[in-house]
RNA sequence: GCCCUGAUGGUGUAGUGGCCUAUCAUGCAGCCCUGUCGAGGCUGCGACCCGGGUUCAAAUCCCGGUCGGGGCGCCA
């Protein structure tokens, strides 16, 4: 539950519930109005127990017939579960449960209510149980989120994804970067590879955005040195896996005079004080998150922090381990996902795949001359990074050198002229610079265990779904 | 785009030709009890995705449709 004991009160509660829950017994015998979702309404007759719930944490309010007026006692006693409701009483200590062993719990509080209201109640059924014990499935979870965003663990996950967000942040503002946005409409690719999803712009034709990529080189070549983006990508591909959308956001940055070696650098301190963090200060998250996987019959997750500097595997090494591994590969095939499982039995945790084939790398991606594969192949300095199978990240540092760009695109069967807007920012003198782009979701998914990158994102968008 | 697989009350499931006026859990409704607390007890409610076919007989087999799930490719 999130830390609430800075909020203010509002016109709707003078406390949060988490605030009555670690400070009950500074709060004994004060009247309190609170409010939040009915999660049980027990008791029929005189008597009723109402168990709320806000963002903060859960409380039980205790009514009594003689304490109230009976119209209102009837109106929350016959309310449905997950109603809002909002009550106001004094803070007292609760009758201990009895327990097993006979030993009293620690001291809870409650709030015997002497007036309440209801302010909005809940149809039944409810199209997901909110505190039912069965599973649900994803696609109907997806199609209610603003219920399913009531469980306790799924709850959990989002604020980690916040804290995850807050983190990275952190470090990359540390480091000297500082936030930029760049347009999401734009008028044509930013990279090369993926689809585009067509809009009109007025009476022009654009696209949405691929990739802030181009955009943030932009801004170093402008001297801003060090810029990082959280922002949304969007790529029609029509794939359908655990762990792709449609729209996702991305973590980007990029350095001048950096190269690929320099931002991995900085990526993998960023990972290591997200972790450091989460484990130092979340783990009442993850604490939840694991009850849940627990009465699921899944694994604990466990936040390890990752030590540095993480494995470099370069694509020659990568290769090598692939074939060793049983693995059909070549030099210049792309590592396909079974060919990351084979690595991953290696290196199951973070590792970096740098030098790719050249030819293999968008025309932006830099290259030195004299570095050549196994079989002679050109090498970039272009690098993934992956966690077991499954790509996080890819980056690497960019060409500075105009004509080389100009060559690049020629190589690659694509006209110069139609990427004027980006190669002649490279005209009038560019610091070497290097970037990557982190996926947020698979991030999380590293971080929580979550099997489906949609767990983690609020409201995905895939092939079939663009509602909610 | 390709391959595999599935659709049973609100939710999650059992059921592979007759034992099904369909199982269990959860939910919902009502009653009883009650300072309860994963409350408990009792009673009830609620479902075989759609269309066609095979058969004496279909939740079950076949065909078509719709909507899911898993994998691959591509990528973050």
């Amino acid at each position: 539950m999130r830390d609430s004991s800075q909020w203010k009160s509002t016109a709707y509660r003078t406390h949060t519930i988490g605030q009555i829950v670690e400070n009950g017994s500074e709060l004994l015998g004060k009247e309190v109005i609170i409010a939040g979702y009915a999660e049980t309404i027990r008791g029929r007759g005189a008597i009723c127990f109402l168990m709320l719930r806000d963002g903060t944490g859960n409380i039980q309010a205790f009514l009594k017939k003689d304490n109230m007026d009976e119209e209102i006692f009837n109106s929350i006693q016959n309310s449905t579960r997950e109603s809002t409701i909002q009550v106001k009483g004094m803070v007292a200590q609760k009758r201990p449960p009895k327990t097993d062993d006979g030993v009293p719990p620690p001291p809870e509080y409650e709030i015997n209510v002497n007036y309440g209201s209801i302010l909005a109640n809940a149809a039944a059924p409810l199209p997901v149980g909110v505190t039912d014990d069965v599973h649900v499935g994803l696609d109907v979870r997806l199609d209610n989120r603003h219920l399913d965003l009531r469980r306790s663990h799924v709850n959990a996950m989002f604020q980690l994804r916040s804290k995850v967000l807050e983190y990275g942040r952190e470090h990359l503002i540390g480091e000297g970067f500082m936030e930029m946005n760049s347009p999401k409409i734009i008028a044509s690719a930013s990279e090369g590879g993926t689809n585009l999803f067509p809009m009109m712009y007025f009476d022009t034709p654009a696209f949405l955005s691929q990739s802030p990529q181009l955009y943030k080189q932009l801004a170093v070549l402008g001297g801003l040195e060090r810029v990082f983006e959280i922002g949304p990508a969007f790529r029609a591909e029509k794939h359908d896996t655990y762990r792709h959308l449609n729209e996702f956001i991305s973590f980007d940055i990029e350095g001048a005079w950096m190269d690929d070696e320099d931002v991995m650098g900085v990526q993998e301190r960023m990972i290591h004080h997200i972790w450091s963090c989460v484990a130092k200060k979340d783990q009442l998250l993850i604490d939840i998150i694991n009850e849940y996987r627990v009465s699921q019959g899944h694994e604990e997750i466990i936040v390890n922090i990752p030590s540095l500097p993480f494995p470099r595997i370069s694509y020659c090494d990568a290769i090598k381990i692939v074939k060793s591994g049983g693995g059909e590969i070549e030099w210049g095939d792309d590592i396909e996902s079974n060919h990351c499982d084979i690595i991953a039995a290696e290196y199951p945790g973070f590792h970096f795949l740098p030098r790719w084939p050249m030819s293999m790398k968008p025309f932006y991606i830099h290259h030195k001359e004299d570095e050549k594969g196994s079989t002679g192949g050109q090498l970039s300095r272009g690098f993934d990074l992956n966690y077991g199978r499954d790509e996080m990240t890819s980056g690497g540092q960019r060409e500075h050198r105009v004509e080389v760009l100009e060559q690049n695109l020629k190589n690659m069967g694509l006209n110069p002229d139609d990427f004027s807007f980006y190669t002649d920012g490279f005209r009038y003198g560019a610091p070497p610079h290097a970037g990557w782009g982190l996926g947020v979701a698979r991030l999380l998914m590293v971080l929580t265990g979550a099997g489906n990158v949609r767990e983690v994102v609020l409201f995905p968008r895939d092939r079939s779904r663009v509602t909610p």
